[in-house]
RNA sequence: GGCUGAAUGGCAGAGUGGUUAUGCACCGGUUUGCAAAACCGUGGAGGUCGGUUCAAUUCCGGCUUCAGCCUCCA
């Protein structure tokens, strides 16, 4: 039984769908004005393992991630840019697909656009006034009245007057209170804007999500995720709003990932201490990438460094290491690992100790391809198989060892083999110690020379 | 100031009230022309002060330190 820790209640909780063998699941994607970058890439590949191991599981997913496409920072980087706003936004979700392809990330079921749902946001925004949650301020906003909503904090585990003590918020004289929240925003001159019951204007960022979501998944659905930051203020008022508008209960489950940081410090746009995920590729292998943020929990820190990388890439070295040279035989009957591996995802998707089992397994290949081939070649199966549910190990071994075949190695591992044959062993380590230096490891066995990059 | 969460071996990072996490690194061995990889084996841990317990890294409390949210953020 898979239980999941769920933010609203703080406890870990089973997973019991709203339909039987259905999950709906919606994460608060991007706002596409810039590249992904590592905390983006934590977010798409923690989720996808999710999904991933809900479909595993035998449920049907139907999984939405949306993608904010109007928002102050877009206009301004546009402006900034002198770029056409819709330019703007298609460049940056082909860019975050490139990545999240690399990354092996299986693309959503759903991707609204914002921009797509302005009838539907605009409707939303108009039951919220019906039922006395919203109103229309002197400057021609519409702003949420979160004391109109009696649990306004539930998630965040805050209350108003704690709020409001330690509030930063810039006092705006035409809310009735100063965290009231922007539903509508009335249109400035040079801005998008799309023609309302309130005027012309464009929709506040929470909105969005609560439209997009409960219209794709329905008023109530089964797990909503997202960042650890989304949790206050977004979550929060996406849960006001869609309870404030359907009267249903909106979620079930709240998933919160933990960040990426550098020198324990967060990742961010504002802090300027990010690196893009395709900063990282030119370094790395996307799936060395895809494998650190699995070493670490969902909900734990995820602390970034080259060290960490270099890690992470000799882990998966081993991994691809005991694939090698193996035909992949998926009759393994034994299901012994497969059943640890279920139950240590059952516990709140434990990746690291998962990965554990995947070491476990390796071990087990290597000890039996010297004594029983059709063993390590069943096996070799059920680690690819379980591989698979992380989105690991599903390229050739050569091709993650070695990239891309190279002549001048095959010519010098030649001249290295005739050097041996005459046992001129001076000139087979100068070989040796020559492709070393341009990062290529040998490693003679019994049926010959193999080798692969540092 | 309020609210969260965290502190584990050289590094990364899990579980666990008493028994090996795992990976990398280190040490000894097998193997190899020598290496590498692999295998066999050893060593090394749980911020601090108390409490509960036959027994705590694991439960409870204080303290310290760190991080996050309370403003856009994944």
């Amino acid at each position: 039984m898979l239980n999941i820790y769920n933010s609203l209640t703080k406890k870990k909780q089973p997973i019991i769908p709203i339909k039987p063998n259905e999950v709906s699941i919606y994460v608060c994607g991007m706002t596409v004005y810039d590249y992904c970058h590592v905390g983006h890439a934590r977010v798409m590949v923690v989720f996808d393992v999710v999904v991933r191991y809900l479909r595993y599981l035998g449920y049907k997913v139907n999984y939405v991630s949306n993608i904010t496409d109007i928002d102050d920072k877009i206009i301004q980087r546009a402006n900034e840019n002198e770029e056409d706003i819709n330019e703007l936004t298609t460049r940056f979700i082909q860019a975050m697909h490139e990545d999240s392809d690399a990354l092996g990330v299986l693309r959503p079921d759903n991707q609204p656009k914002a921009t797509e749902f302005i009838p539907e946001i605009i409707a939303m925004i108009e039951g919220l006034i019906n039922n006395k949650h919203a109103y229309v301020t002197d400057n021609g906003d519409v702003c949420y009245s979160i004391q109109s909503f009696a649990d306004y904090g539930k998630l965040s585990g805050k209350n108003l007057a704690e709020l409001r003590s330690g509030e930063r918020v810039d006092v705006d004289e035409s809310k009735q209170n100063s965290l009231d929240f922007v539903l509508w925003k009335a249109a400035k001159p040079n801005e998008p804007s799309w023609d309302s019951p309130w005027g012309a204007g464009r929709p506040g960022w929470h909105i969005e999500c609560s439209a997009m979501s409960t219209v794709c998944l329905g008023n109530h659905f089964d797990i909503h995720g997202g960042g650890m930051d989304l949790q206050f203020p977004h979550h929060e008022n996406e849960i006001a709003q869609s309870e404030g508008t359907t009267g249903e209960k909106f979620v079930n489950i709240w998933m919160h990932n933990g960040f990426v940081r550098i020198n324990d410090e967060k990742m961010s746009k504002s802090l300027g201490n990010f690196f893009t995920v395709k900063e990282v590729l030119d370094k790395y292998q996307p799936e060395v990438l895809r494998y650190f943020i699995l070493t670490s929990h969902y909900r734990s820190p995820l602390n970034y460094s080259d060290a960490d990388l270099d890690a992470a890439k000799q882990a998966l070295t081993r991994l691809y290491t005991a694939l090698r040279g193996l035909s992949i035989d998926d009759s393994y009957a034994n299901d012994a690992y497969k059943q640890h591996f279920q139950t240590v995802m059952d516990d709140d998707f434990n990746t690291p100790e998962v990965l554990a089992i995947l070491f476990e397994l390796s071990h087990a290949i290597n000890k039996a391809r010297t004594n029983d081939l059709p063993l390590a070649n069943q096996l070799a199966g059920e680690l690819k198989r379980l591989g698979n549910i992380l989105g690991l190990l599903q390229a050739e071994p050569e091709e993650f060892l070695q990239g891309k075949k190279q002549d001048f190695i095959e010519q010098l591992l030649l001249e290295r083999q005739s050097a041996r044959q005459r046992k001129d062993w001076a000139e087979a380590d100068r070989i040796r110690d020559e492709l070393e230096k341009q990062g290529i490891v040998l490693e003679d066995n019994a049926q010959g020379t193999t080798w692969r990059k540092i």
